[in-house]
DNA sequence: CTTGCATAAATTGGATCCAATTTACAATAT
DNA sequence: ATATTGTAAATTGGATCCAATTTATGCAAG
């Protein structure tokens, strides 16, 4: 009998490596916002046609990561402080009701893997890491609400404002607060007390949007100048183009 | 001075033009629930290559309308009952906020759109027409909550459910009662009443989520049977090509 | 008549090529 | 020196072609 690709798992397409790739790139904020993605510098980078390429962007553009132009290529999106608060006030309506429901339902083995993450998270000294820590601490007290779609919105409005977030944790020495937090968030959902985990998520991230949106409107007088700028890109002007 | 195409604004491309009617034809359910969608047959439908046919089918898969599978093509999405009441469920949260925020900003003109558009909804003895009335009778009391994220994925959730819900309306009759709660939600708007607008409008998609999966789940013993079947499709196994 | 396998047809993912458009740059006029 | 304009380079959208894979069909064996 002939093996079939599906036998051993949906093997990944090119265009998933690079959307993958690109994804984490934008959300970790390897890539910073404003900066342009030429299709065929990206499909050398992953030996493929540009083909590919344009699946991924037009991926990354529908999940708002991007924005495209006709003929003028994509740039990663940046948000302006009204849209990050508007996403960071759209989590806490959603996150909170979605541990709410996750919270009657919860297992021990949950609780422990999230306990474990809150550990790992107030534990590392790795800023790198603490956006994953984060979101997986989250995630685990989330996973039993019962509700994929809500996890997938979830995932999409986290992934448009992680790596702001990660900034704030890095600059402002947040990680105390959230630290604090996330404990007393476990806490309420380890006595099974659904309102009381709900009210916390939602406090938690209005919080964090706050000392956000406040660190930003400190150190953002031009729209995009949180990371380090590429070299020679201070002006209003598009970077020349290096060659290749 | 010689005219740029953005100064006339932006030319659509064919991936747009081809995303733009698939996706209305399997919002208004033109196109059956599991349907395979052939790139070659909509490339030929619309004279291009399937390049473009390709971008659009990723992009209606990333918003859930279609799923994919690698070498198997595209088909539309058919969602559950449990899935079309999470969805439901999921906009009756959102859209109680979006009206509780926009209704303390509501304009006379937007209430005056807002009840011509109600009354046509009443008066339409088009079936086809209803979703759209409805759709725009709820948008246009949701314009003013200055949360333009909120409503994109409103949108993007009612997407997925309006071909469903049309059904409901037709068959069910659901008309009278969907007018009766329409004019009570205007009513409150009208009074600026944003707490009992918001109450309204969730009981309005609740019931809407409930009538609809009773009448899938007596009408749906296979899983996708709501509209007719395309001819000689009535075995499990895929319809054998028919020539081009 | 049904089942199993080999082979052909159909279909998708990706590479390469071409046209449309924008951007950079040099030459020229003011 | 600065603005302007024409041209070349860079870049994207799309068409065509090829390889990988799946699906259908025909033929032999039971």
């Amino acid at each position: 009998m002939k093996v079939k690709a599906t036998d051993i798992g949906q093997m990944a397409s090119a265009s998933d490596v690079i959307f993958d790739a690109l994804r984490t790139a934008i959300t970790d904020g390897s890539l910073n916002e404003g900066e342009v993605l030429r299709q065929d510098h990206i499909a050398r980078m992953f030996n493929t046609s540009r083909i590919p390429v344009r699946e991924a962007l037009t991926r990354l553009e529908e999940q708002g990561l991007v924005t495209t132009q006709r003929y003028r290529g994509a740039v990663v999106a940046a948000l302006s402080i009204e849209e990050i608060q508007e996403i960071f006030e759209f989590r806490a309506l959603v996150e909170s009701e979605v541990i709410h429901r996750s919270v009657c339902n919860i297992s021990d083995d949950a609780l422990k893997l999230a306990t474990s993450y809150c550990d790992a998270f107030s534990a590392s000294t790795e800023p790198s890491k603490w956006g994953d820590l984060n979101r997986l601490f989250h995630y685990s007290l989330y996973q039993e609400c019962g509700r994929p779609y809500y996890l997938q919105i979830v995932n999409g409005a986290l992934g448009r404002i992680e790596r702001y977030q990660r900034v704030q944790l890095t600059i402002t020495n947040g990680l105390e607060r959230a630290n604090k937090e996330h404990r007393a968030i476990l806490k309420a959902c380890v006595a099974r007390d659904a309102d009381l985990a709900a009210e916390l998520t939602r406090r938690h991230i209005l919080g964090a949007s706050r000392s956000l949106t406040d660190f930003l409107k400190e150190h953002r007088g031009a729209p995009h100048a949180i990371n380090a700028a590429p070299a020679g890109n201070a002006t209003g002007k598009p970077a020349r183009r290096t060659g290749r």
